[in-house]
DNA sequence: GATGAATGAGTATTCATTCAT
DNA sequence: TATGAATGAATACTCATTCAT
């Protein structure tokens, strides 16, 4: 391993502890009250340090985007190759893939919206830009492929798969914030889990052709 | 009219009459960007006076909610008093009158999912939070009432309300949230409506018996 | 006195109140060095109010050179005004005015270079750039038709009353700025005045006729 | 060469390697704008090696005076040689001399003056500071000789030569000061030769017995 | 010597909130 | 009640300087 090369690791092992320290504290706090010192002290770095690795703190927010986006890619990717599955499975794969997605980082959701402030995107640099675009992009298209190719197999009725895509997104997203603030405002039980199955098993029933 | 209840009156014309102007800044700043100060001269009063009215900003900004609740649950419940339709007509009724909401003050989404905040909720005051709370709660009732009815008359499935009326309400939000973030994301065309309509008939198609 | 008079009365003792604590404080630290805090606790204010009444430091400190080109201005065009004088003796009194300027307020000469900074003028407001460049035009004019008039009266040799009006200024701004300097370097004993009046001796009789 | 004096040779480059840079940098951004680490990487270096050569940022930025106060003293002295010139030519000579120091580093007399502010001395090493002292006696006693002879050989009034040599700085600098500030705040066009050329005709002129 | 990653003190500016009038 | 001037805490970001390698 060249000295070079050492060096690109360490550099990107700082970054991931600088991520896992945001993710932390944007999680506990949302991204206006948390502080660049406070995720500075999390990582147990100096605040910066932090401006060493990211452009501001719109971009260190948005790299957590990124991060978790790259990984539902590859999770919707995955469910797409399996050729042999029944839409209706494969379906059934969607969404388990999506909630681990959500387990593994359950800012995601709040994540991608947060990205829709046009303050946010103006300070974003353009190449993180584009890689999220990008990535979205492709996740929202690998979902429509699902729908798309069980209205081919004649199961789905024939709608614009890009917009099935899109409602079954924001089916997934909108359960999810809705659950969020329901366990804080109603004091309910925590029964995130069997609302999302529920969800989709009613979206799945009206997706069929008959 | 006794001089106390003039007093009472004129008190609540001044209420709203910064609640009006906090939803004209809160719409097109966000909650962070609009300044106290901007709110005070848009309703043509003092920085000072607000505070005579609301105990704090995320006060104020939660009582835009409380205005907005009062107004959905009116309008769910004038859709509840139909006794004679048919479950598929009153859901019509139900998808128009909550998009009639959100036309009426765009806000209430985003609104909704600002009070999750712990951090916004530890600054209201427990009356006004009780109050959010009530009308969340019959909102939900009234629109689960609706899903119970179709249950009886065997058009719809049987499963329970409630978690049918927070799938309804997730997927209006999420369709909501999600199309107007993809405007600025992926400069698409604004197909709002039509997604909302597919949805929903999907997931009507999804209820139905079989 | 109405009551709006009033106010605006008060409201221009606090300016002066600002602009008398941070000539102090931009004398003894240098613009960069002094903080807003030190002139607001110099001028027994908290550091948000200095921005109720100046745009930022640099408008602060632009406000300084202002108010000293005033007056500068009205002890100029004073001069001017004697019409009898002769050309020799307008420039004996030019230069003690300038010198009486001078020791009203010596961070003249550094703030009129301060200017100078393209960083700077971008910070001002056009207004008050305006203002600035107006009185220094004027400035320089008036002390310029005091040298046509001393050649029109065939004392003074025939040069571009502009750039005679200009030499003047940079030779007494030299002045000041080297022996202020030398006091540092050399310390040296204080012959500012010594050295300005010879200065514009030499001066004078470089301009005489013959 | 013993291995010592290369080494030493080798350090001696090394600095003018970073005052080039320094240099550079300076004059285009300024003291305040320039960062150490914009120095660096003009020079190919790394920040943290500058510190081995120069104690901290002051002192870096008064070695350039140093540096140009030497190439100023050579070439005055070069003109004070002159044994046999008439005291008109010989000004003459003088002024070309500095216009051609002042071309060779227009920064010299920003970096003079900046040397006042009394913060910037405190940082100086002792050493340095004499030197620079040190230099800027002699050149101005250097100027100083050449006024004294003119007085001598009976053609200059007959005044304290020092004072004189002050006086003839200070109004170079002033000149140039002033010019480049109006190129500014005025948008004049560029007249600073014959400003100069001008001034001088009139100091000289000033200066003749009668 | 040279490096350059890390530091952390330093600061202009904002804005929710208060309180004397 | 209403005002709005004053407050001062809060914070993102910079950059001269250090020091382990």
């Amino acid at each position: 391993m060249g000295i070079q090369e050492r060096k690109e690791r360490e550099r990107e092992r700082r970054r991931q502890q600088i991520i896992v320290a945001a993710k932390r504290v944007f999680s506990s706090k949302g991204f206006n009250k948390a502080t660049m010192e406070d995720i500075a002290s999390e990582a147990e770095l100096s605040p910066g340090t932090l401006y060493l690795y990211f452009k501001n703190k719109e971009e260190l927010y948005a790299s957590l985007s990124l991060r978790i986006l790259q990984y539902l890619l590859i999770r919707l990717e995955h469910v797409n190759r399996e050729k042999d599955l029944k839409p209706e499975d494969k379906m059934k794969l969607l969404i388990e893939a999506m909630y681990d997605v959500y387990e593994f980082d359950p800012l995601i959701i709040i994540n991608m919206f947060h990205l829709q402030s046009s303050e946010t995107l103006k300070n974003l640099s353009p190449q993180l830009l584009s890689q999220i675009k990008d990535l979205s992009r492709k996740s929202l298209g690998t979902i429509a492929t699902i729908f798309e190719e069980g209205a081919e197999k004649g199961v789905y009725i024939k709608k614009h798969p890009v917009a099935l895509a899109d409602i079954f997104w924001a089916l997934f997203s909108g359960v999810i914030l809705w659950e969020s603030s329901k366990k804080i405002i109603n004091d309910d039980k925590d029964y995130l889990k069997q609302t999302l199955e529920l969800a989709f098993e009613i979206f799945s029933r009206g997706l069929r052709k008959d």
